[in-house]
DNA sequence: CATTATCCGTACGCTGCCGCACGGAAAGGC
DNA sequence: GCCTTTCCGTGCGGCAGCGTACGGATAATG
């Protein structure tokens, strides 16, 4: 296999767990795309051409209204592909994918996405578990949307993307923050401005540094927990580079 | 093949668009049950054994949080299946299937599907549009929650009822109604007071009767229809009985 | 360095829904 | 036919988040 031992394809799980005789396939055909901030991968409708993998970007999916009010349906990161309305057999989805948090990702063709997904057993297993915690996000952010408060689903936001970056600062203003969660923006900066004022979190001009990872946590609602154990369990979080 | 042209089995869109091979295998191990309202399907992290056809019963995916308030994620019908963790490879899922209309299902040991699922590609398709259509309805669910008023999710809620039934009336009380709607039972009261003071439906004690669709249509906020034509477009609706 | 654009803080009235409480009215049991 | 249970109507205070508006502070631009 040509994959050297830093070889950052592994840094995305889902790629680091294919079954070998896959990723000597694609390997070859995955080509490293800078993932710039604000950039829309796909358009809600317009059909898919390629699949993403994600280094070290997020990629939020958002819906948005007819009057264009939106909301965060699930988020995406190294540890996910976006995408999977291609091997689901929808092709498309009523839904926008865009980079909430700048950075890498591999692209592939869909048809080679496709080909492999019913070529290998292994990896259409693998994909269809990623599919099921995706649906865990979605349903978790439904109901928190109907029962949470914005001080809560702003730490469950924090955290998600705490952990699809490897660093404790997020390059975000509040304005984006607010359009994923669909809320206004001044009730980020009130949220914020509580979380800050306990030591939570620090900001300067769209940049926010977690100062107490355990103290978020604890002022965030079930939900968070809930996904990752969830997400866990689907697929198990083992070493990436074997 | 031993199907009548009377069998019940086809008014499960899903069962009646399996391939012929399929069909032939698995209808002599379907299972008529009946399906009694308020029956827990599965619950919550409880492996599947059975998946489940409805033919003229609806059950609610509902998620319950801690506390114990819940929402509905999502709602199946003769259109669909209950069970899909089982062929994503989950086994479970964090939330509860419950009978919201009483009627009949057809069982099947989730065993048996898993086997089908792998062995013909055309029902393993079939199945995964329709997961894609159910994620369609659930971050549906989501942005609805999180924008939409209680009289336009009421809305919505009855039409979603509606087409999984055969008639214009629903037996359903308004406690019940405000648990899939994860709201307070007066504000389910106050909307359909309204919904009935304009003529769109009537109700007594637990009997909902849809008078004017169309009216009832028009006063839905679009998440309704955007379900129904991404549902439609994922699962044509051909003729049941070939 | 001056100007502009971006981002954040604050304030105020409004409204939709919550939590709670109580009462009446229809179905069901005996 | 009486009693109990279930279901629906109504009312009231409270509050979280909305819409709107404005101003200040910090980066970016030339």
């Amino acid at each position: 296999m040509s994959a050297s031992p830093v070889d950052s394809r592994n840094e995305n799980h889902l790629l680091a767990a294919l079954p070998a005789a896959v990723q000597e396939r694609i390997y070859p055909h995955l080509k490293r795309v800078p993932m710039p901030l604000g950039k829309v991968i796909y358009e809600s409708g317009a059909e898919l051409r390629n699949v993403y993998f994600p280094t070290d970007c997020i990629v939020s999916l958002l819906y948005v209204l007819e009057n264009g009010a939106s909301a965060e349906i699930s988020v995406v990161g190294n540890e996910g592909l976006i995408g999977i309305a291609l091997f689901m057999g929808g092709e498309t989805t009523p839904s926008r994918a865009i980079v909430q948090s700048a950075g890498f990702a591999y692209q592939l063709a869909g048809q080679l996405l496709k080909e492999e997904f019913h070529r290998d057993a292994d990896m259409q297993q693998l994909l269809l578990r990623y599919t099921q915690s995706l649906i865990t996000q979605m349903t978790q952010t439904a109901v928190c949307n109907r029962h949470h408060s914005l001080d809560q689903q702003l730490c469950r936001w924090l955290l998600l993307s705490l952990d699809r970056l490897r660093t404790n600062q997020l390059t975000m203003t509040q304005e984006l923050i607010a359009n994923m969660l669909g809320v206004r923006r001044e009730g980020v900066t009130e949220a914020a401005g509580k979380l800050q004022g306990v030591g939570v979190i620090r900001y300067q001009r769209g940049r926010i540094t977690v100062l107490d990872r355990p103290k978020l946590e604890s002022l965030c609602c079930e939900c968070y927990a809930v996904v990752k154990k969830e997400t866990d369990r689907l697929l198990p979080p083992q070493s990436s580079i074997p």
